[in-house]
DNA sequence: CGTAAAATTGAGCTGTCTCAATCAATGTGG
DNA sequence: CCACATTGATTGAGACAGCTCAATTTTACG
């Protein structure tokens, strides 16, 4: 009952991502306001937190203030999957609007993984799809210039929060600042600001007013190609 | 029996390392010679290799030409977990040295973890330190140094092979080439080579005769932390 | 409404790249 | 076992993508 019910969450927040839409119920259901620390790097966690409104941050914080995001995370999304199977977070978790999350605990999850192996699926495949995206930051990182990158990353939250309904049009409500931007494509704000701008003066994207406007959706998914 | 079988024979090639010093058995074994893509980007694999002997990389390449290697695959290692969950591959491997490999039936493996716990930790642990080192690269891409990144992956591929027993004193068997290193670091050769000469030249890490020496730990470990 | 955070712009600098040449090592066929 | 061919290492000169520093304007928040 239990597994099942977990399950049934998990299949809701996780993957098809339809619980985002309708009203939050569980009791485990912690709140969270814009630009605060949620989780703390090297933190141990008992439990295994999935966003379920709001946008955050996975970072990693280098002792001399340099820092990376790893993931930007999105309703329905887990911290990291690595969390199912070890206790310590790797990373610091930083809201950037506000939101919430709730806390499942692992014993359980895992159990209900053993138990329906649509579950052990759902979760694994969740996991190769983290995985498939860190190996295409690396990608990124390494070999692709500026613009490229600034580019991919736009093209990489579109089509995320195209799958969360999230769109409208050639437009989508979008919090993020230069610097999550700068801090996830190992940039700098000033030059990420530069990027936009030109972006913007071709006409090809446009981010202002809490939104991000995509005008030539083809021109940009070439870039980032 | 079969499932316990695969299980030992992960054990030894995946987490305990041992098999690696003994006697190759296994039918399903295949070997490679140097300097050879074993299998290519996109291709479907119907099971999932585990090196055996020998070095290689799992490479990622764009279409103009540009590469970023992902991981360098050492014996006992998996080209990627993601294959016990998905059948195309996402990246190129090629062999450094001759080797080989052996090739375990997806289901098998799939079998195996959900009648065995154990089985079912180790490969998941497998899974967490691969995301581990691919979240490490990001953070070097994006926010570490020339000399840092080179520091840093000498550092990884030390560490990886003291555990394989391979390190002897302040030196191991090293057969990268510097362009290796270099598609490892998002680097270009030349640079790779002033950064390495650099290194020789502070008396911190000598590249020769397919030897890493390692004549400051300390110091290389700081460059790299 | 005041203050802090974010965006924008400009000037100059540097880490890393490109291009190109040379030299050393490794492998190959005869 | 040699001569050649290929691959890898090294070095130098010059270029440029992206950085730093710094000032200013705009936006957001308490």
């Amino acid at each position: 009952m239990l597994g099942l019910g977990l399950c049934g969450l998990l299949i809701d927040f996780k993957l098809d991502r339809s619980l985002a839409a309708g009203p939050p119920i569980s009791q485990s259901q912690t709140e969270f306001s814009a630009r605060r620390t949620i989780f703390h790097q090297n933190q141990t966690v008992d439990n295994v937190p999935i966003i379920c409104d709001g946008w955050a941050t996975a970072t990693f914080k280098l002792s001399n203030g340099r820092r990376q995001i790893l993931s930007f995370l999105l309703p329905g999304e887990m911290i990291t999957c690595r969390l199912v199977f070890e206790t310590q977070l790797h990373v610091t978790v930083d809201s950037i609007t506000d939101g919430s999350y709730r806390a499942f605990d692992r014993a359980q999850l895992r159990t209900a993984m053993s138990n329906s192996p649509a579950t052990f699926d759902r979760i694994l495949s969740a996991y190769n799809a983290e995985s498939s995206r860190a190996d295409q930051l690396i990608v990124d990182l390494g070999r692709r210039s500026a613009s490229e990158r600034v580019a991919g990353l736009l093209i990489e939250l579109w089509d995320r929060l195209e799958k969360l309904n999230k769109t409208d049009g050639n437009s989508v409500e979008f919090p993020l600042r230069q610097s999550h931007i700068a801090d996830a494509t190992g940039l700098t704000t000033v030059y990420v600001n530069k990027v936009l701008g030109e972006f913007r003066h071709e006409g090809m994207v446009d981010i202002s007013d809490r939104f991000l406007q995509i005008r030539n959706m083809t021109k940009l998914r070439r870039l980032a190609a």
